[in-house]
RNA sequence: GCUGGUGUGGCGAAAUCGGCAGACGCAAGGGACUUAAAAUCCCUCGGUGGCAACACCGUACCGGUUCAAGUCCGGUCACCAGCACCA
């Protein structure tokens, strides 16, 4: 009988299918455990490699959560809105609807080709109307509850997609999507208060149990800091507030510099004499695209405010104020103190003015460099605070100032609100519309989902409104509120949303009532493990965990986080080690494996590749070494001798279950499989294996290759299906062996291995290490200083 | 610059608490079987020296702690990822 993977995996796949064996009840005396991937985007070039790698790893703890009596949920869908589709449907002249469809139905073809135990019946798509309908209410939720707001502002421009894009959109200053430029563009969008949960979006970190990469780059991400905000007396007769981290350099400010777009500017003008420089200025700075402003190793610009100057509330001197478009407007509040002598930007605007420098840490040397160093300085030419620690000087200050009502202890975040409102076709409406005498008023409840009306033509235009405007039929309506009439919102929601809470729509996908019941949710939440990319740890992890944050808030989920547990899988990479792309022609597509080998060893290849969580460069040569492997144990069923554990495999078998059972829990994937790879030699060498032995064999293989362990597991004459048996169990007293094999080290160097029973005490190890001749000469003539025995593993004899 | 991480054979990689460096696999070389090839099975496989037993060296680099360091500590270099004029 010859091991014919085609002959085999599709026969499977419809049986589980068909018994509906993966399927989750939402009722159900067993304890519930809830695997999520993340839902794929269905692109039109198909699954390629990278895919499996996530499906499989989890799919490996849903099955094996399944053995070990969970009622597991592990669901997938489609991430279906989003740009490309839409591009291609311009560019062919096609429905994204039908794009979608098609794209959708590869995919699906494609992943179950792979065996990967999804819940089918819970297969959801962030574009059918029974879904978005829920996001559109979660939308509207926000907005009611004053989270959604909508502001003139300053915009990422993708010039490409004529589309807006939000912070975490853009990379390097050009679009994460295309890589074409982005600018600048002053626009009316919806944004959503993400800023208000930015302290608890950190806080709650310490709920979960997510990798500390992630942790620590949603965390820089948000960018907390704490400082002071300051008023600076002005000759304007008004006051000038900057916010400071370093409110204990004050008396080192010797000048401000504000952003050139502050307000301040327009409230001086009459009393600037170098206005027309100022405005020049301006203009220039406004011209740039937000990277240009923010290169770091550009030179310095600015031109001084003449007419205006501030006064420096301890030192009481006049200090000169500038524009420079090294400070941004959008964060604190858009003004400096500046210090030369503590603050490395300061320093290098100082240096280009020829302005003081005025040493109030002692520490460094300022003439050469900024001093920044928190830790060490001591304070001086700082009045009240001279002697003190930079730490001790903080505090002292604005209790200081506050007492004078001139400053106040201030927290702020880099996190900027999330811009909401995209200006294409393919998106999830906003339900909201425009009324003269209302303003936006949200459609009822009841009439959701606002379909998406079907247009003849996608294509975004360049005054940046969204195709949506030319539709007059639908943008036309009247008032929910007034009756009068009314416009319809025509940007739609960014891909972001659909997928922001899909994860609670599989706890309960069918339900029309509401995005999911409440028992449903009792019962389902958190996720317990969710696996994804580190691409989306700024994106989709954190704005996800801000909407179900706002849910808890509401009352609509029960649990303040999401997820309990994240982790990241590592990219599959091309055979030269380069990220896999068309250009590159190094795209390996899993159907070739999958027909070649077989979807058993595509999937216990993928896993034994390398460390899950680093990236890993497809290698073909070594498939074969897993294909290799699978058909040695399809052999095995040619060697079935006797019942029972054998004595010669029993701790050989105990200790693979140990050591697949803790591996599989911890991402070691590659490490489980090379036991289970071991035990296979170990029976070889033995010649023969029990049926017993083998039944546990195929257990612990099914969650890594789940076909051939159904097709043996059959072949053998069991009941039902493995993927129905039990995970097997180890005896940590059979783990260990009789004998143990111990190094003789003199000094720390091997000297000879010898075999001793694993219980010797330390004084028989040491005087049969000193019984045996190599050793004995070693030591002869000198003096023993130390003898240490450490068991199971050697004993060392330190000799002078 | 800041944050997090990585550095081990020809290659992918292993190595709970500091305790045999290189498990497992790939590739390569040799052998068996075969008319031959493929497949399979057996052997070798970090470096240097040696006929050999064996010896010495070896986990990016320099130093330290320890009976013992890939692992701990201090410093240096290189690479990867994220952030970056955030005051």
């Amino acid at each position: 009988m010859k091991y014919e993977p085609k002959q085999i995996e599709k026969k499977w796949q419809d049986k589980w299918e068909e018994s509906g064996v993966f399927h989750a009840s939402n009722t159900n005396e067993k304890p519930k455990y809830y695997a999520l991937v993340e839902l794929p985007y269905p692109s039109g070039q198909g699954l390629h490699v990278g895919h499996p790698r996530p499906y499989t790893a989890l799919d490996i703890v849903a099955r094996k959560r399944r053995l070990q009596g969970y009622n597991v949920l592990y669901p997938i869908g489609w991430d279906a809105f989003g740009l490309p589709t839409e591009n291609y449907a311009i560019k062919n002249h096609v429905h994204p609807a039908e794009v979608t469809k098609k794209n959708i139905a590869r995919f699906k073809q494609q992943i179950q080709s792979l065996g990967i135990s999804f819940d089918w019946s819970r297969e959801i798509n962030t574009t059918d109307p029974d879904y978005y309908k829920w996001t559109q209410w979660i939308f509207l939720q926000l907005f009611k509850h004053g989270l959604a707001y909508k502001k003139e502002m300053a915009v990422n421009w993708c010039t490409s997609c004529k589309c807006v894009l939000a912070n975490e959109e853009v990379v390097n200053g050009v679009c994460e999507r295309c890589g074409s430029e982005v600018v600048r563009r002053v626009k009316s969008q919806w944004m959503l208060k993400i800023t208000e949960y930015a302290q608890r979006l950190i806080d709650d970190l310490d709920l979960v149990d997510y990798p500390e990469r992630v942790k620590a780059q949603q965390k820089n991400w948000i960018g907390r800091s704490t400082g002071a905000e300051v008023d600076f007396e002005t000759s304007a007769g008004d006051k000038l507030t900057v916010y400071t981290t370093r409110p204990d350099t004050l008396y080192g400010a010797t000048d401000m510099v504000i952003s050139p777009e502050h307000p301040c500017i327009e409230k001086w003008a009459d009393q600037l004499k170098n206005l027309s420089e100022v405005r020049a200025y301006q203009e220039e700075a406004s011209k740039k695209s937000d990277f240009e402003r923010t290169e770091v190793v550009k030179d310095k610009t600015g031109v001084r405010l003449e007419g205006v100057n501030a006064i420096n509330p301890v030192t009481g001197k006049d200090i000169p104020i500038f524009i420079s478009d090294y400070v941004l407007v959008s964060y604190g509040t858009g003004a400096i103190m500046a210090v030369p002598a503590h603050d490395t930007r300061d320093w290098d605007f100082a240096k280009k003015f020829g302005l003081p420098i005025v040493e109030v840490v002692k520490g460094g040397d300022v003439e050469k460099e900024a001093f920044t160093d928190c830790e060490t300085g001591v304070m001086v030419n700082s009045g009240i605070l001279d002697g003190l620690s930079v730490e001790e000087a903080k505090k002292k200050i604005i209790s200081y100032l506050e007492e004078k009502g001139i400053a106040k202890a201030k927290v702020n975040y880099k996190l900027r609100d999330w811009v909401f409102s995209r200006q294409r076709y393919w998106g999830e409406p906003i339900p909201l519309v425009y009324c003269e005498k209302c303003g936006y008023v949200p459609i009822p409840e009841e009439d959701l989902p606002l379909r998406l009306p079907n247009v003849k033509s996608y294509e975004p235009t360049d005054n940046g409104e969204s195709p949506l405007a030319h539709m007059t039929d639908w943008v036309n309506t009247t008032c929910p509120h007034c009756g009068g009439p009314a416009k319809r919102e025509t940007d739609t929601m960014p891909q972001w949303a659909g997928s922001s809470w899909y994860f609670l729509r599989y706890m309960d996908p069918h339900n029309d009532k509401e995005f999911a019941s409440q028992e449903a949710l009792n019962y389902w939440s958190p996720v317990d493990w969710y696996n994804g990319g580190m691409e989306h740890t700024t994106l989709h992890l954190l704005y996800s965990r801000f909407w179900h944050k706002f849910l808890y808030d509401i009352g609509k989920v029960p649990t303040p986080e999401p997820y309990a547990k994240r982790t990241s899988h590592g990219m599959i990479l091309g055979a030269n080690g380069e990220k896999m792309s068309k250009s590159r022609g190094n795209v390996v597509n899993p159907d070739d494996v999958v027909n070649e080998y077989g979807a058993d060893t595509m999937r216990l290849y993928e896993m034994f590749i390398g460390d899950f969580e680093k990236a890993a460069p497809w290698k073909t040569e070594s498939v074969r070494g897993c294909r290799r492997f699978l058909e040695r144990y399809w052999n095995l069923q040619d060697c079935v001798k006797g019942d029972g554990m054998s004595k010669k495999l029993e701790s050989a078998f105990h200790k693979t279950i140990k050591k697949v059972s803790e591996d599989t829990e911890t991402l070691k994937f590659n490490t489980a499989i090379a036991a289970l790879m071991s035990l296979i030699n170990d029976i070889t060498a033995v010649g023969s294996i029990t049926k017993e032995e083998l039944r546990i064999f195929t257990i612990l293989l099914n969650p890594f290759a789940p076909h051939i362990t159904e097709e043996v597991w059959s072949n053998l004459g069991f009941e039902g299906m493995v993927c129905q048996s039990q995970w097997p169990e180890y005896d940590e007293a059979k783990c260990k062996d009789e004998t143990v094999e111990i190094v003789l080290q003199v000094n720390g160097k091997v000297r000879m291995r010898t075999e001793v029973a694993a219980d010797i005490s330390k004084d028989d190890a040491i005087a049969l290490a000193k019984s045996e001749q190599k050793i004995a000469d070693e030591i002869s003539g000198k003096t023993v200083v130390k003898e240490i025995y450490v068991p199971g593993k050697l004993v060392n004899i330190v000799v002078k």
